[in-house]
DNA sequence: ACCAAATGGTCGAATAACGCACAACGTGCT
DNA sequence: AGCACGTTGTGCGTTATTCGACCATTTGGT
């Protein structure tokens, strides 16, 4: 019989237990097995061994009839993180940089069609906290990281990127006209940073810079605040400012250059 | 033909891909299909498919020859996190105790044989960075983190875990005999907080101080500093103080209580 | 208390994955 | 070159996993 999926380069049943790991996401932290099952549409038997073999390993627990992720899952997470030096290169850059201008500033990166903070250094004494964390996923065309991420890589893929991207209306405020989203995408990749006010969440202005990366990774830098906190224009050329110099020593550091990431197989094989 | 490995409740094959997963660890995080076998100790054709699944679904890039971790791998511990609202309570907890006492504050709990860090406030402006993050581990017995957290639970397990855990001379100043490291654990225990000096990085101390977390799961808030920095007892008083109300904060909100870590299975079938 | 719907667990036939052995290729060494 | 070595890729028989169906219990509603 013919294998309905793919070659046999892979694996279906890895596969899926992957599936029932992503199962569990920010609202959904206890599922039941029928739960998995109906979240990953497969067959509950299936669901079942999986997520007994995810508590066998150590990656969930179980309370009775529900499961959760166990801290464990941070294992796979640090490796990547210091694997890449997050811990002594990039921390320091966004924690010097957060204390000069006085907001929280993330990294983050395109990961399937939304903008992934992967670092971040939050304020500390700030009351306010947007509940993000690492692997936090923000839309891609309403927010100011989102629009610096599609200004890097050409006006073509932006536009695709755009065009392709579905998106609510998340305050009164979103722009909902795609070409006026690719036109701000255009100016922002002109200016060098981008800023968007109170379209992703009202009240909340975003300014972020790309990080030229050397390569295909697309990579940004940003910060939030208040959209009441910054009148002038002369505060958000200096955010900007600090914003762009952690740009240029990420990019001198080289830690997204080159083939590390995005690049697939690129073969230097004479003949 | 008789099993090799427990029952029908558990999928080799997908604790074999967890396995790859895990094989990229800090120092190796770029591996060739044939270090992955290695490491793993698999079948090198298991090895083989199941890392172009990794591939495949995005949680690994390959170079040529070389694979390595996506960023992809964060979003499975940003479901963790946020599951758990590490974002809007843990952080802004360990945040405003870092500015207050001014050093680096850490989460952890106990991950097989290690104290591992959930999460993290790391200074902003600090010149000195250990280069830790979220999912690094540490080991039990000769950081603070690690005695704090053992002096949770009871005597026995401490003691058991003392004597079974291996352990390597990191410093002149690490404590090699059993007997003394069982020792400072109960004072630990008795004193509400764990100190120790140099025992694992020369010239750094940590003081940490353990979460009543009012079920079976083992969390300890700590912070690390240069030896000479806390000269005088007050100032270690006053740091053991801020991390207490963390501590007594986090246990009053519920995080880490009851069975959301650690219980498994209690079941409560009739006969 | 009753039934209906949903859930967790089990069994067997169909199917997918494993592990072995072997081939192809690139690399370094004498 | 020639050889030894290490690595990636591929077939095939054996083994494990899946999927559907079937109970046993639990849950919720009236």
């Amino acid at each position: 019989m013919k294998r309905e999926f793919s070659d046999r380069d892979i694996s279906s049943t890895f596969a899926k237990g992957m599936a029932v790991l992503r199962a569990f996401d920010d609202q959904h932290s206890r599922l039941s097995l029928a739960d998995i099952a109906r979240v990953t549409g497969l067959d509950r038997a299936t669901v079942r061994r999986l997520t007994l073999t995810l508590v066998h390993l150590g990656y969930a627990y179980r309370d009775n009839k529900h499961f959760s992720l166990s801290p464990k899952v941070l294992t796979l997470a640090g490796s990547f993180l210091r694997g890449h030096q997050f811990g002594t290169v990039v921390q320091p850059l966004l924690n010097t940089c957060a204390a000069r201008i006085r907001t929280p500033v993330s990294l983050a990166i395109v990961d399937s069609g939304c903008a992934m903070y992967v670092a971040q250094s939050t304020l500390q004494d700030d009351d306010v906290t947007f509940g993000f964390t690492v692997g936090s996923k923000l839309p891609l065309l309403h927010t100011a990281i989102g629009r610096a991420l599609l200004s890097l890589g050409g006006a073509s893929w932006s536009g695709q990127t755009v065009d392709t991207t579905p998106f609510d209306r998340y305050t009164p405020e979103t722009l909902m006209n795609k070409k006026l989203i690719k036109k701000q995408i255009s100016v922002s990749r002109a200016q060098g940073y981008a800023i968007v006010c109170d379209e992703f969440e009202p009240g909340v202005t975003g300014i972020a810079v790309p990080v030229n990366s050397q390569g295909s990774s697309k990579v940004a830098v940003g910060t939030s605040c208040r959209s009441v906190e910054i009148p002038r224009a002369a505060d958000r050329r200096r955010i900007v400012e600090h914003l762009s110099e952690v740009a240029q020593k990420l990019t001198r550091s080289k830690i997204f250059s080159d083939n590390r990431f995005e690049r697939y197989a690129h073969v230097g094989n004479p003949g």
